[in-house]
DNA sequence: TTGACGTATCTTTTT
DNA sequence: GATACGTCAA
């Protein structure tokens, strides 16, 4: 691809801190690749000197295939490329046994389930209350120190609140006797290493000349530290994002950050990328109109580099079936009428559960797809039994998995004599995890002789895998897979599972992976390595293994949908509650332009046709309810009338379908009001090479919303406070943890409000 | 201890 | 409207 005098400065970017900011669809992964390629081709770089850190792993991987095709795959093996989890992963599988924290190399990876099972646990121990103090409220609470406060250099985190800090503490500490860690603590215990043994440090930062980071508009806190840590000596910091794509808030992703990257590198150069190469220029429009509501950005308008193309399609549908059927019927039509493959569909939604009903319409009519995300393959339970037998494994102090596995297939191990083995393990304040524990005849001496001798025998057995695994582990994947399967008694209780198709199904689903097993070994350096498999189980997102082949209609939640594009995309769900989510509705103005900015990234993921369906009717929960229009389509449609008027058309549309079927008792609740607080809004006329002409309307002044209350201002409570709330009416603080109350409304229940956002008042 | 059956509780987004 | 969880009998 030839680049543009703008792309070709930032490749060609002779050192020094730089930063990229770029639209969506202009080239931003080109450029972080060519920018590779000349460093190592040109400028003589030793790829084993450059980092590169991606949003996800499968960016990864697509930028080295790019990579080795310009440089050769022998010298791309050598860059380091990943997500900034992953690479954390590698440093300290290296080097975390100097940490102190009783961690050792063959660490477990710890998901958001087995967190939940471990803070479970930590309040269990401590004798709270389970009913007040909620494992995913705390997890959250310990997510957000750990992603804000600089734990780095501390043993344990100082904070106001003590009960806090003890279940923070108590939940550090179960992990590190089960030799574990969470993903924050992958980033959290890495920058620890660099900060404590500045040998270490140096060793990384003298080794990596260039670092480049794509997505920079989604990191955090500590990986800002991380970053900055890694580019401390060259200063060679090539960062490119986009503030209007910044999508991840929930993950402590702080688009300031891109923001300040001139504070904190007053050398640093900008350019920025405002051609767009994807998307034809109707949509651009729509994209560039509605992110103009937006308070908090650069300002900055996409170019469109193509012809106009279609207006947008819009459709209003009377309830989720007919939606569906919209959309499948569409893609049928196109791709018999257009000659389209199924693989240049998409259909996005804000969340995994609306992907249901479209699936069903999509598996009646045969049309091949693929989802990412929603039901998975690694949540069957086959395939959760197998990898906790493998985690185990792999780390045998890793308690979740052992009691996952310790009574499947079922020996007689029950609740109550893993209780027991469990209060062993306390006894006296001694912190044994579950496998020390049953490696204690005091202990298992307890129980009844039928379960002591079960544990005996899979003690015996386990022992034997451990012996042929450690510490040399010379036996492939697949073979250990299948060593557990036959020999743990679990093949011989699918085999007298009486459902026939059940049974087929499972037999199935565990050939499945070792067919997984089968591939790794192929794909990996070192095919034996069980300790890669799983890692790259823990830390591959599903969109990390989508491979579109170019036959199957993909779906997935737009988030997932970051940085890829599609021919044509499909936008159902634009209804208010849901896009914007109500969520963010009652969170406050600057999570409704986070909403904003995701519906930006879903708009820009279509190349050159793009469906936005209204639902009226929307079947929520158990009842039925009747939504609005999102309000991101009244904000379009205010300041861009494209031809043939596509709201009154599908208004129309929606009235003629409904005498026609005679269903509709209910008018279609199509509001379309023209914004009537701000001055007059000036037009003007644009003519497009190829296109009809377009009437844009320049965005007014951004609307008179309250500003947004900045976190200095962030509401104090007490227990016992009154409140009220627009949403929810009157309550009560029931408890505060930092920002999060706990509060009982008289009306709407108990709900935790995010103090610094949520438009609450306090009445005494 | 196991399995069957009935009931409460969710649904925002994910490395 | 599924799924995890609790309760009960065998």
């Amino acid at each position: 691809m030839a680049l543009n005098p703008s792309q070709q400065q930032a490749v060609t970017h002779p050192g020094g801190p730089m930063l990229v900011l770029a639209g969506a669809g202009a080239g931003k992964t080109s450029v972080l690749t060519q920018r590779i390629a000349h460093l190592v081709s040109k400028r003589g770089i030793l790829p084993s000197r450059i980092l590169v850190v991606t949003f996800t792993n499968k960016a990864a991987k697509e930028m080295k295939e790019r990579l080795a095709k310009l440089l050769g795959k022998e010298v791309v093996k050598e860059i380091w490329a990943g997500t900034f989890h992953s690479i954390c992963c590698r440093i300290l599988r290296q080097d975390i046994a100097q940490l102190g924290t009783g961690h050792q190399t063959n660490f477990a990876i710890y998901d958001p389930r087995d967190q939940e099972k471990a803070m479970d646990f930590t309040l269990r121990r401590m004798n709270m209350d389970p009913e007040f103090y909620k494992a995913t409220d705390m997890l959250s609470e310990v997510s957000r120190i750990k992603n804000s406060e600089m734990v780095g250099a501390k043993h344990t985190i100082q904070h106001q609140d003590p009960l806090m800090k003890r279940v923070f503490d108590g939940y550090q500490n179960y992990l590190s006797t089960n030799n574990a860690l969470d993903f924050d603590d992958l980033l959290q215990l890495t920058l620890r290493l660099l900060h404590e043994h500045p040998e270490i440090a140096a060793r990384y930062q003298q080794r990596f000349e260039h670092v480049l980071v794509d997505e920079y508009q989604d990191t955090n806190n500590v990986q800002f530290d991380f970053i900055r840590q890694f580019g401390a000596v060259h200063r060679n910091i090539f960062v490119v994002g986009d503030v209007d794509q910044s999508i991840y808030s929930f993950r402590h992703a702080n688009f300031r950050i891109i923001l300040r990257f001139q504070q904190d590198y007053p050398d640093a150069t900008l350019i920025k990328l405002e051609e767009n190469y994807r998307s034809t220029g109707n949509i651009l429009d729509a994209a560039n109109t509605l992110i103009k509501y937006n308070r908090e950005r650069f300002e900055k308008t996409l170019i469109s580099t193509k012809v106009a193309g279609e207006p947008l399609h819009f459709h209003v549908a009377q309830n989720e079936d007919e939606e569906a059927t919209y959309i499948v019927q569409q893609i049928r039509m196109q791709h018999e009428r257009d000659s389209l493959e199924f693989g240049d569909f998409c259909i996005l939604f804000r969340t995994n559960t609306q992907s249901r009903l479209i699936e069903q319409y999509l598996i009646r009519s045969n049309i091949p797809y693929n989802l990412v995300g929603g039901y998975k393959f690694y949540d069957r339970k086959e395939i959760k039994d197998m990898m906790s037998y493998l985690n185990f494994l792999h780390n045998p102090q890793d308690s979740l998995s052992l009691q996952r596995i310790v009574n499947v297939p079922k020996r007689g191990i029950g609740p109550k004599a893993i209780d027991i083995i469990e209060k062993g393990a306390y006894f006296e304040g001694r912190g044994l995890t579950l496998w020390q524990a049953l490696q204690e005849s005091a202990i298992i001496d307890q129980l009844p002789p039928k379960a002591n001798e079960a544990i005996q025998e899979f003690r015996y057995f386990t022992q034997q895998l451990l012996k042929e695994i450690h510490p040399v582990c010379n036996l492939p994947v697949s073979v250990i897979v299948e060593r557990i399967f036959n020999d743990s008694g679990y093949k011989a209780e699918i085999e007298a599972e009486s459902d026939e198709k059940k049974r087929e199904d499972r037999i199935k689903n565990i050939e499945s992976l070792i067919q997984a097993a089968v591939e790794y070994e192929e794909s990996s350096k070192t095919p034996m390595n069980l300790s890669g498999f799983l890692e790259q189980l823990a830390l591959f997102s599903d969109t990390d293994r989508l491979k579109n082949e170019g036959k199957l209609v993909t779906l997935m939640t737009v988030h997932s949908a970051k940085g890829l594009e599609y021919p044509v995309v499909f936008l159902p769900g634009m209804e208010e509650g849901l896009f914007p989510h109500a969520r963010s509705v009652i969170d406050g103005e600057h999570a409704v332009e986070e909403e904003r900015r995701l519906m930006y990234v879903a708009i820009t993921r279509a190349k050159r046709r793009l469906h936005l369906i209204y639902t009226a009717n929307r079947r929520s929960k158990y009842k039925n309810m009747t939504s609005k229009l999102s309000r991101f389509m009244l904000e379009i449609a205010a300041h861009l009338r494209i031809p043939g008027d596509l709201f009154l058309k599908a208004k129309e549309e929606a009235f003629q379908r409904r005498s026609k079927t005679g269903t509709g008792n209910t008018p279609a609740p199509i509001a379309l009001k023209m914004p009537t607080a701000g001055p007059p809004v000036p037009t003007m006329n644009t003519s497009r090479p190829g296109g009809s002409a377009t009437t844009i309307t320049a965005p007014r002044a951004p609307l008179p919303t309250p500003p947004v209350r900045s976190t200095g201002q962030t509401l104090t409570l007490q227990p016992g406070d009154r409140v009220h709330h627009p949403q929810f009416g009157d309550g009560e603080v029931e408890r505060v943890i930092r920002t999060l109350a706990r509060i009982k409304f008289q009306t709407a229940g108990m709900k935790n409000i995010d103090l610094a956002s949520a438009p609450l008042e306090k009445t005494s």
